[in-house]
DNA sequence: GAGGTACCCTATCGATTGATAGGGGTGATC
DNA sequence: GATCACCCCTATCAATCGATAGGGTACCTC
């Protein structure tokens, strides 16, 4: 309290770093942007950005790390659950979706930059999470709880509707990301399921425990 | 017959520069992709791209217009059109879906690059689409053949799946293009429907008649 | 107060970028 | 056979890219 700012509006500079790099990379892509622009929306000149980061790709591969870690694990923990699927399934999604809507950097580049053979190193965790998402699904479909849908074109749809509402909460902290996330969760549970008036249900399962 | 060859496989080279572009500009970005990586894919020098086009940009443009022009003239007739809403959306989303898989460039790029500020000029007829789309689903909020969701953001959903079936066939010819598209209409319209009984007869009405 | 660390600066590097200048060959038309 | 349009070439441009070199200043530790 005595060295410190009370304004604690104090953001340290490798933290500046990342957000207005994510935010640049989203609006412009990361090869569309420069290492000067970013260096400029940091107020910084451009060299110093290489005292916090060894290179301009250490950058996005920190980002990529930050969207790929925590998702992963959660997905993971869920697919390797017993008891409903669906309900299953449900929880990871909005967890995601409000992990998502709450961080602070806008992750849209993420997916995009993945397929670039210059971040070839970081599809093995991307590719990990497609399978935990896509044996959720396998689970739901063989109990019963959902349609027989091609499980690999409806979790192709989630990716699609998560990486949607990546680029559209952009980074910028989302007050209502519960609401937003049961809404998305709703979507996405209701064109799966058998029958639809079990959504109430999960719903009501999801929001109590934790994940 | 005489001067043509038999092969038939001539394709004009403005054309193959169109469909190499439109590949290398999905997998690595439009600003990540040199205009000398897409002279090689088309075997010629990279000066001579500039005979076919006057810059980098317009071959970008172009695609744009490729994947904006026939989409947002369907979208708009089914829009203004009567009956029922639900069933003018099915329809028009089977056609969009359909159209991408069953397109010679890989637009996955397309929609990524006109939030890029170098193509502002792109995004009146892009918002056009958004409010067709919007307005067919708020018609059928209204009639009550759609549970009573957030407009917007069924819309964005609809437009993130759109988008991620484009980045997924990726400017393959898909040979099931029409079972493709009727699985992720009905994938849209199950999360969308009051009554998810009604959807057998709207596949049925939508795959009678045109457009 | 000497040494060390953290952070930012100016100046500049070599590589790559999109684009231009200008020449050569081919085929159709008159 | 002269002309012209078409298409591709080599050579090269200025601009911009990511990254490095090396110096200056503030702050901490001993």
């Amino acid at each position: 309290m005595a060295a410190q700012e009370s304004h604690e509006e104090e953001v340290p500079t490798r933290e500046r770093i990342l957000r207005e790099a994510s935010r640049l990379f989203s609006r412009k892509g990361y090869h569309g942007t420069s290492t000067r622009e970013i260096a400029e929306a940091v107020e910084i000149r451009q060299p110093s950005l290489f005292h916090h980061f060894p290179s301009k790709r250490d950058i996005m591969s920190e980002l990529i790390d930050i969207d790929h870690g925590e998702s992963s694990i959660v997905a993971e923990r869920q697919a390797a659950g017993k008891g409903s699927a669906a309900l299953r399934l449900y929880r990871y999604l909005v967890w995601d979706i409000a992990f998502i809507c709450r961080c602070a950097y806008d992750l849209t580049s993420v997916e995009l930059v993945v397929d670039d053979p210059i971040f070839a190193d970081k599809m093995a965790k991307r590719d990990a999470l497609v399978i935990a998402r896509r044996s959720m699904i396998e689970q739901a479909i063989d109990s019963g709880e959902f349609v027989s849908v091609d499980a690999d074109l409806a979790e192709k749809a989630i990716v699609w509707i998560l990486r949607g509402d990546i680029a559209d909460t952009a980074g910028q902290a989302v007050p209502d990301a519960d609401v937003v996330a049961d809404q998305l969760a709703s979507f996405i549970l209701r064109a799966l399921l058998e029958d639809a008036s079990q959504l109430g249900e999960i719903r009501a399962a999801g929001s109590i425990t934790e994940v």
